[in-house]
RNA sequence: CGGGGCGUGGCGCAGCUUGGUAGCGCGCUUGGUUUGGGACCAAGAGGUCGCAGGUUCGAAUCCUGUCGCCCCGACCA
């Protein structure tokens, strides 16, 4: 980056510098959330909060459209029945916050606060399972759930996080697998179409699936930094959950059978997501189809035209809203048109249209946009078609230098030494072959701090190689440090 | 839970070593001139220096304790 580049930003970190104050300085500058006085707990403001308002009602239509209904289940699940699940009870004991009191009453029973629901949502599948005919049970929520982190970061990881939680209910085996590999695929194409981050779907290892799954399905993305972030998870649960909460169905055969259940879930932290894989030295880069602003409208104000630039600047805005996309015109006269640019480019609003004299003159709009800072002019005519293409284009060229930066960033060492030089100089994710043993994946972990982030399914079976670690014959798995 | 750093107007900081009327920049308010990449002039408002003790004639400054936040690690969406 330039001098020259560097004065337009007097507020964010640059990421070469410190990409964690970065991360800090945008999340804080752009008002997407706040410190709360409560430890690893914030606010969302308005301009955050937007942004994940439009990923729920992007992915909610998704939910639905494969069969899915919303409800919504207690905050409080009793302690008895968070424990009943034993890999589940120990995998989030140490992170439940536990409500011993009522009122002025000591509880007979401490209140977990949900840290994930299948425990209450199992007790009232069991209720509400009998017959064949009642499954398959397909149900969401959206809600807030709490883990009491001891490391916390703006939406990365904060003690409070708002997020959707799918739990199903299947008579089989095969109709549970299909569904936890269909959410999962729900969720890359809703990451890679909206939100432009290519993402690696996968399935964890034994170690990093989830407490009490059968088996734990992922999709990894790459931030900007090198560091991989797990954006989503599906679970494969088997039929742990529904014998430890009873749910049997009688089947066709009139036999009384266990059930199957999946659960599947993403978080605020695809807000992170977001920010760590489109963001620049400047602030935000938003995807048009979540940005809270996809155009801005500055009008370039003069002391003789002044009138005649803000009506068309209106008529222009209106024009736009007409067509349904979301503009922010910024009629401020207190501010110069300078700092306005400035302010909705560290915003990450997509594209921006200045209209001043000149544009008037001519008989148009200067579009400019954010992903590439390329100016252009657009007669005005044809403003309601070539807006809508340019953040089309915008969206498209977002995905796609995201996918160049993480091919970029895939690399295939030949040993474990290579593996270690390319994590200290390059970090991103590594293809490496990996044997299938837990122990040398723990040892790997504690030697570079990488871990398996999945076992892709788009890998060559045939591409077999000796491990990393013990150079036994192994599959290709993805490595990575991850957040 | 370890290691490091920081708490002083809304934000960023100086002052602390060597105790003596709390300061700077940005922002904010008012008026005016401006407005095509963070405008300028003038006049203002705003702080029990994180909190609690202690030492002292006197504490932002010294001592003790405590709380909070940030960063880096171990555990996790």
């Amino acid at each position: 980056m330039s001098n020259n580049e560097k004065d337009f930003v007097k507020e964010v970190t640059p990421q070469a510098e410190d990409f964690s104050q970065w991360y800090l300085d945008i999340v804080l500058k752009t008002e997407m959330m706040d410190y709360a006085p409560i430890k690893g707990c914030m606010a969302i403001r308005p301009y955050g909060y937007a942004i994940w308002e439009n990923i729920q009602h992007l992915l909610d239509r998704r939910i639905k459209e494969t069969g899915h209904k919303n409800a919504y289940f207690p905050l409080f699940i009793p302690e008895s029945l968070l424990q009943k699940e034993a890999e589940h009870v120990e995998g989030f004991a140490p992170e439940v916050a536990l409500v011993t009191q009522g009122g002025n009453e000591k509880l007979s029973e401490k209140l977990v606060v949900r840290p994930t629901s299948e425990a209450i949502i199992c007790e009232m599948y069991a209720r509400w399972v009998q017959s064949w005919r009642d499954l398959p049970l397909l149900i969401n929520q959206w809600c807030n759930v709490v883990r009491w982190e001891k490391n916390t970061r703006p939406f990365l990881r904060t003690s409070e996080f708002l997020w959707q939680e799918g739990h199903t209910v299947h008579s089989t085996e095969e109709e549970a697998q299909e569904e936890t590999l269909k959410m999962l695929g729900v969720y890359q194409e809703f990451l890679e179409n909206e939100l432009a981050i290519p993402v690696i779907p996968g399935q964890k290892t034994e170690k990093e699936k989830f407490a009490g799954a059968l088996k734990t399905y992922t999709i990894e993305a790459l931030m900007a930094d090198g560091k991989a972030l797990q954006a989503g998870t599906s679970h494969n649960l088997g039929q742990h959950f529904a014998k430890v909460f009873e749910i049997k169905f009688q089947d066709k055969d009139d036999e009384l059978k266990y059930a199957w259940t999946t659960s599947w879930g993403v978080s605020t932290r695809l807000i992170g997501a977001l920010i760590m894989v489109h963001g620049d030295d400047r602030g935000l880069k938003l995807p048009p189809r979540v940005a809270p602003v996809q155009v801005v409208i500055v009008p370039i104000i003069t002391k003789k035209k002044r009138d005649e630039v803000l009506l068309r600047s209106k008529e222009i805005a209106e024009e736009l809203r007409g067509i349904g996309l979301r503009i922010e015109l910024d009629d401020r006269e207190e501010y110069s048109p300078g700092w306005k640019f400035n302010q909705w480019e560290m915003k990450g609003v997509p594209l921006r249209l200045e209209i001043g004299p000149r544009d008037l003159e001519s008989g148009g709009v200067t579009a400019v946009r954010r992903d590439t800072g390329e100016k252009s002019f657009l007669p005005s005519e044809s403003i309601p078609s070539q807006v809508p293409l340019l953040l089309q284009e915008i969206q498209d060229t977002l995905f796609r230098q995201a996918l160049e930066f993480r091919k970029r960033k895939t690399f295939r060492p030949v040993d474990y030494n290579e593996f270690k030089r390319i994590l200290e100089e390059d970090r991103g994710f590594l293809l490496a072959h990996w044997c299938g043993n837990s122990r040398c994946e723990e040892e790997i972990k504690a030697e570079t701090k990488a871990t398996i982030r999945c076992i892709p399914f788009d890998r060559d079976p045939e591409d077999k190689g000796p491990c990393l670690y013990c150079q036994k014959e192994g599959q290709l798995v993805y490595f990575a440090r991850a957040y």
